[in-house]
DNA sequence: TAAAAATACTCCATAGGTATTTTAT
DNA sequence: ATAAAATACCTATGGAGTATTTTTA
């Protein structure tokens, strides 16, 4: 049996007359009679009584359309679902970010917009550090990230860099830096350990963004804490631990005791990048890669 | 699309591989490749990465099969309904009897034995006099009817016969017969009124059975209240309204006040019949009578 | 006799086969 | 070098067309 017998029977059952049944099939009527015989014969029963009115189900008949009835429509969405997921408008996107890049206002705003845009898509977010991320991107656990990108990038990934964000100082309320007007000079850090994220990814990340704007400042930065997220990072901060570097959209992020200085040029800064596979890139990373693009492109405060 | 691609579509998701995925559908893999292709055209995506290894599916992939997984095995389902329904062995046995049939033991007996061999047909057992039943079967209201019937059968319905059953007279606990020993000679009953079942079918029934067996005896019954229902009319008789005569069977409705007397030969008889029709009988009448008609020709008392 | 389905035949589109090439590891 | 898929080409099954006959109300 094959779809189009299923097809000709129900437009057959529907109209009670071959003649117009093949007319309605924009076939001729004898291969119609054909191929309801072939699938009389499979089943191995009558499914119509035929009379010089037209034809009538016979019990089989209506038990075999009761049962055959939906099975049309459910082949044609099969052929729907698979053209939206493959035009990613349908399906779930697995969307990293690490802690520091989710402060930036671009991502709600891209979350937004994709939203809006495919609202079959269920959006699945995940924070983890960049070195993770790169790691679920490459086993597509994640299908895009937003992350702290420095300049030499993995193979296999396409980065794309977003805004580059200038970094900030942060000190305790009690540093003797805190009070001082104007921007600060990094090298006057030099002496103070740096509460740093754990573990970064060689390469990637506000680890090394930090490292490299201290080493162009002058100095090798002492290490100091290691704090697995930006909050507890600010609370050694304010524990008067040391001190650290932060991109600017954390200042949002207020504690007491804690004091942000803007640096002197040339203000270091970390760029957020969005990443995603080069192979086998799900269509709803590009989607959501390209509505990103679409918000970088606009004034910025339009998020 | 056809249930064809749908097939090979299944069998090379689950094989990862389209050369044996071909070998197991018994052709050979540049068709199944081709059939593969056409099926992705229509959909207007890929549904399989290809390799060296062989093919994974793409999200696309993924979402179809989820989708068209249950198809195949639905359209099996539907054609093996279809065979089920054609042989009688799954529907609605639509079952009609008469009153006075009911209390034949034969018909739970025959619902018994059906039941047992075709335990997915639902039986819907549904009581109303010949008339009704006749009206119904013509009407493929009911399927197959018991019911009482004399010598001229109604066109259109095949009328098998069961049973011949000896008629008793009926007569009230103080009625001048009503103790006497031996066979009642009918004859007797000549002045008495007979409750009679109201508004019989030409030639059918116990009505006619009782006519009958009164002109045979001599005279032409006096015919007085009509009552509906064989209690009904036994109520009548121990209320002094008349007399009657009933199937052997319903010997077993008692009744205070009422008085059953076996008749001398030539002992009148009325028969019960299985009715269904002639043109497009039901294979569920066919498959009950045949069970009934196996049941009659076993010893009386199996049932 | 008129309308519908079945039959007889013809044709060709396409599913499927064989042989070979291309591709990727 | 090997295994898999794709391509090229051929064959033939069977779906669909036209013309006609059969059936039944």
């Amino acid at each position: 049996m094959e779809l189009r017998h299923i097809r000709y029977f129900l437009v057959a059952a529907e109209e009670k007359n071959l003649t117009k049944a093949a007319a309605r099939l924009k076939i001729s009527q004898p291969p119609l009679s054909m191929q309801i015989r072939d699938l009389e014969n499979e089943i191995g029963a009558a499914l119509f009584h035929r009379n010089a009115h037209g034809i009538v189900l016979t019990e089989a008949g209506q038990a075999f359309l009761q049962a055959v009835q939906p099975l049309q429509q459910r082949a044609d969405e099969a052929i729907q679902i698979a053209r939206q997921v493959a035009n990613g408008e349908l399906g779930q996107l697995n969307l990293g970010f690490t802690g520091t890049a989710a402060l930036n206002p671009l991502i709600p705003a891209a979350i937004r917009e994709f939203q809006k845009t495919y609202p079959k898509v269920k959006v699945k977010i995940e924070e983890a550090n960049s070195a993770t991320l790169i790691h679920k991107l490459l086993n597509e656990q994640v299908d895009i990230a937003f992350l702290r990108s420095s300049d030499p990038q993995p193979e296999a990934l396409k980065i794309q860099q977003l805004v580059d964000e200038p970094l900030v100082a942060v000190v305790p309320h009690h540093h003797r830096v805190a009070q001082q007007q104007g921007d600060l000079a990094l090298l006057e850090l030099k002496d103070d350990p740096f509460i740093m994220i754990p573990e970064s990814f060689s390469g990637m990340g506000l680890y090394d963004a930090i490292v490299q704007a201290c080493l162009q400042a002058g100095f090798d930065p002492k290490i100091g804490q290691r704090a697995p997220q930006l909050v507890s990072i600010l609370s050694l901060i304010s524990a008067n631990l040391g001190v650290s570097l932060v991109p600017e959209s954390a200042m949002q992020v207020q504690l007491a005791g804690i004091q942000h200085r803007r640096l002197q040029a040339p203000v270091p800064h970390v760029s957020l990048a969005l990443a995603y596979r080069m192979e086998n890139p799900s269509q709803l990373a590009i989607n959501f890669a390209s509505i990103v693009m679409e918000l970088c492109h606009q004034p910025q405060h339009s998020f």
